[in-house]
DNA sequence: TATGAATGAGTATTCATTCAT
DNA sequence: CATGAATGAATACTCATTCAT
């Protein structure tokens, strides 16, 4: 990035640059979001585009880190009014608010995910993984787990990047033999072996 | 594929070209991965690649094909001698093998499943999972389960996917504090834990 | 051209080749018309073609000598049994006839016609012109005019560049309001004021 | 036209672009009017020709509009300080002036006339036509015949039709025995015997 | 002689990036 | 600072022509 905007008039112009790039990316596709489609959406020309972004990658990059940033969020409240008891209930309702988040605002954050190759967005996954590993540490350690566990971080990759990956691409490309009901049952019961 | 190359000579043009595609992508990644560079790796001209591919997209559609056929081989392979009778014996097995393909040949097969998204590659994880299906139905038909089992197509589906997608990603990029040892025996405690 | 065939066989796909252009131009426009299409359509290879052709331009050339000399024996056979003896009814008969001749085997003659610009088919015209020429030479042997006919190149020039050109703008592009009837009367009208 | 070019400069752009494309065709043949020569031609990049044509389609489009709306303003400036009282001088001024206009600046307008049927540039004619039309009605109120006449626009779009082509076919591929003195006279003659 | 695979220059079009206004 | 016209390298794809078999 170029510049340090402090102003909040380009702060505000970086956010929604920002915005852009991602529903341009969800809504048209990764190969419609050239640059001057992108200052057009956000209302400017592509010369203030390149005011704070020195290249198109970087403005990628910031998209991805936005977007993570939201992801996090979401799943921070989640966690936090966490009143379920039973690991099956709290997988469950994870699974549930990860799932419509994935889906939310015509698959705004879906479409990004699916170009994670191309937009250099493994450390999305790896701030969820870390994210995740503390929830897990958190909850284990009110309800403790009849034995000992052991491996906790491989669980929880093996966990989270089993569930993102395989949600996204269910909701991307779902076949028509399983329903959405099923997935999460399946997903539920594998935490609960997982967990055992 | 605009000719049906059944001479020799043909036949083999054809595999050079679709073999340079996958390199290429491989080596070079997706962008690099223009006509005119792969007929040159391929030691031919841009007209000789379009003798034989109306379209880039027809070249990367039988790029993906060629990769689809080699790992149904491997599978098939693994599968036909399959002597384990235990659970985690299958899965692991299953499982180092795979890994082994995915990483052969400098990474080949992974930098081009990275771009399935791209690449119209869901074909690929599709034709696995059917195998996948087919080799769990087969191997509980030999070693029953405890308890019936039920809802085996979710099951198939969620572990093929979960494995697949999540090893891709750890090969691609590995974190520090997790072994390929403890992946692999993580994965097969799923197995086993899915199938009780 | 290449060669002078003097064989059955090398003459035989000459003209195979020549009708296979004009065929081709015709039914699927000049640009269609590449060297490998016509080949095709001829039944041989490119490399037949470019035995008999130079270059695709004398292809061209050849086609459009071609079917001046078809259209020249077609207006001589017109010219032949002509048994009218009013101008009118000398000229309404040629008409009908070219009109006939250019919308006939799909307008296999007009769309020809129609690229006379590109093809260099000046000369179809200009052999027209002169053919005319030679039947109102004629015609006005056997039915002298009240008074003596002075210009009678200008005027057959005229007349007969007049009619080509018009009809093939009529029928590449009818306008609504002017039937072929109307058409044909006023082309008439035209020809009995010209010679009177 | 992806612009709309209001601000001096880029109407100024494409005008030289349109007028590139002309001159281009005239002096160079359609094939060589390559979007790179045109643009090279106008000194701007291919780029600057896309920002304001979307296609070369259409670019070739608006050199034939532009020429058509030249061709009329001519033919309406003919019209409006029509003095003439006599068919054969209104017809002979008519057709000096369109013979001018076609030679003039080495075949400018004369040379793209040639390619309508592939610029589809029948409505070249088509306009004209109407100008005719209405500039005939017009005389003839003024200028009564003896005779009342019918069928006024088969006339008009025999007469303009057969002048316009045949006075392109002349310009382009004059014949030696014919002078266009003689060529003017023969129309002249013409007009004064379809008006009669 | 016939074949048709191979060639590669040529063409339209796009798009990231710059810079004069 | 903002603008958006201008740039031109890059890319997919075509097709006349050649030449090894």
């Amino acid at each position: 990035m170029r510049k340090r905007p402090r102003q909040q008039r380009s702060r505000a112009l970086v956010d929604s640059l920002i915005e852009a790039t991602i529903r341009t990316i969800a809504e048209e596709g990764l190969e419609a979001a050239t640059t001057v489609r992108i200052a057009e959406r956000t209302g400017v020309s592509v010369g203030s585009l390149y005011q704070y972004f020195d290249r198109k990658e970087d403005l990628y990059q910031a998209a991805m880190e936005s977007l993570v940033a939201e992801l996090q969020a979401v799943v921070d409240a989640e966690l936090a009014n966490l009143t379920e008891v039973t690991v099956s209930g709290f997988a469950r309702q994870l699974l549930e608010h990860v799932w419509l988040l994935l889906e939310a605002n015509n698959g705004r954050y879906l479409n990004v995910v699916r170009y994670w190759a191309q937009l250099d967005g493994l450390q999305l996954i790896a701030t969820l993984e870390q994210k995740a590993l503390g929830a897990l540490s958190l909850y284990l350690l009110h309800h403790p787990p009849q034995k000992p566990q052991k491996d906790l971080p491989v669980k929880a990759y093996i966990f989270v990047n089993s569930v993102m990956l395989t949600l996204v691409r269910y909701i991307s490309d779902p076949p028509p033999n399983i329903s959405r009901t099923q997935l999460i049952d399946g997903f539920v019961t594998l935490s609960e072996q997982l967990l055992v």
